[in-house]
DNA sequence: GTCGGCAAAAGTGTATACACTTTGTTGGGC
DNA sequence: GCCCAACAAAGTGTATACACTTTTGCCGAC
């Protein structure tokens, strides 16, 4: 599993990890397991964007040298969760209104193509797996507002819902058979869960997810018709609303972090 | 220049190195120097797909530690130049003939997308900027066929013909004004041209030039009449031909490869 | 003659040391 | 009181050292 995905999108990652607790031991490969907390702590907001990333403390941290600390960091870079300046160190990225446009427009020219290859290739087969994703949403979705009350009060919303509503749509890239695209729309898919982590008003949470699934029924129903008129439509709308929907939000964000600036906001 | 494109795609970056010959002082980043180097022996097949990259003998040629050098590599291999194993170390990359398929595949799609996206927001002006793009190409072609019997016979082909063709596309993606997209559709543009490369029968080199030539102009003329279905055809024939063309040749290929299994082809 | 294992060689993984750049602060000049 | 220069602190960039893994070559057993 490793070799088939050496480096899967960063929030799967996050996910894996937010259920196992904070950090585990994890006796894999090092430089994956520091970039793996950073990465959840980005996800948990416990790293604020524009926090700096000083590479001598991390290591402390982890009890290890810098070398590790900065492979990690330049993978971090490498899934945009953190900018890397050349000699001024790394800090938690801090996407700009017109990046997450722009983000958020590539994976929706990446979806539509997929369905569309989708409606030509998919047999019975394909929509029944897809179908199966369906309820194992639905069933999450419902077990999440259940006990929603629950113990995990301080966890941004339900622990794997979230993420597999973001695999949906990367489970059906996969089902084409081209690992290069599903890897570059799971690339997209995580990078718009980050960024919607950071415009926090983007997603109303529940209500938005409950929408989104009830689109992704949608979407496989037009695949079961062979319409792709009608599934490229779907994908669209779902996801230009979204994006629209952060739009007018992040104004506040910006300013905030622009009225003070380069105020180190550290953690710990 | 730099901060706007802080990692071109692979064979333009080989192409600039090139038109300097060999590798040039380049008082920039020296990791990116090292990484340039070796794209370009790569891409002058100077350094044949399987070739063991081992670190020390790098870092020996260029004068400098193995931190740089397996700075270069990790870049090298982001980008699908050589495979990096865990503790075995980095081979130039031997893409599969499956692996090939994915990416042009893939490469399609977008391509798809991007002009599909174009046919609805090009005014004038991009198609302008699109017509002064093929005359550049057309230029480039008649000067490389005139001299092409010139002092160039060990290069691949002409020295930027082949560079300015795959631009096109590039540049298509670029005045969408989508970096994101540019980047993912010149990430796959290198990757195409480096398999091009491995497979040396898949362009007929000259024959398959004039032809792409022809077909960015068709594909041009489509976008002008707002006929999405049209270029989305267009793009698709182009790019389904050219990976076809390469699924009958690599059989050789990986024979002749895989009947010396690992027997190091070590360069220099 | 071939196969299995052992030891040397080659090579990667990580830590540490040091040089140099950036940043923050202090003290003097105006 | 404000501005600038020099200095100190923090932090990144690169080189080097050493531990551990993989590979290779050799030798003896069968």
């Amino acid at each position: 599993m490793v070799t088939l995905a050496p480096r899967l999108h960063a929030v799967r990652r996050a996910g894996r990890n937010a259920a196992h607790l904070a950090d585990p031991p994890a006796g894999e490969d090092p430089t994956q397991r520091i970039a793996d907390s950073i990465t959840t702590a980005i996800v948990e907001r416990r790293l604020m964007p524009g926090t700096k990333l000083a590479e001598q403390k991390i290591a402390d941290v982890f009890k290890v040298s810098r070398t590790l600390v900065r492979q990690a960091l330049m993978r971090l870079s490498r899934d945009h969760l953190i900018t890397l300046e050349p000699a001024r160190g790394a800090r938690v990225a801090e996407p700009s209104v017109e990046e997450a446009r722009q983000v958020f427009e590539a994976r929706n020219m990446l979806e539509a193509a997929v369905v569309r290859l989708a409606c030509v290739t998919f047999g019975d087969a394909q929509i029944a797996a897809l179908r199966a994703h369906l309820r194992a949403e639905a069933e999450a979705s419902k077990r999440s507002s259940n006990h929603t009350s629950g113990r995990t009060s301080k966890r941004t919303e339900g622990p794997g819902r979230t993420r597999l509503l973001a695999d949906f749509h990367v489970v059906m890239a996969q089902m084409l058979g081209n690992a290069v695209m599903t890897r570059m729309l799971g690339d997209l898919v995580s990078r718009c869960s980050l960024i919607a982590l950071m415009y926090p008003s983007a997603y109303s949470a529940e209500h938005s997810a409950e929408h989104s699934a009830g689109e992704h029924v949608a979407i496989v129903d037009a695949l079961a018709r062979k319409d792709a008129r009608a599934a490229v439509r779907l994908v669209g709308t779902h996801l230009h609303r979204v994006g629209r929907t952060l739009q007018p939000d992040p104004r506040v964000h910006d300013l905030g972090s622009a009225l003070l600036p380069r105020r180190r906001r550290q953690a710990t």
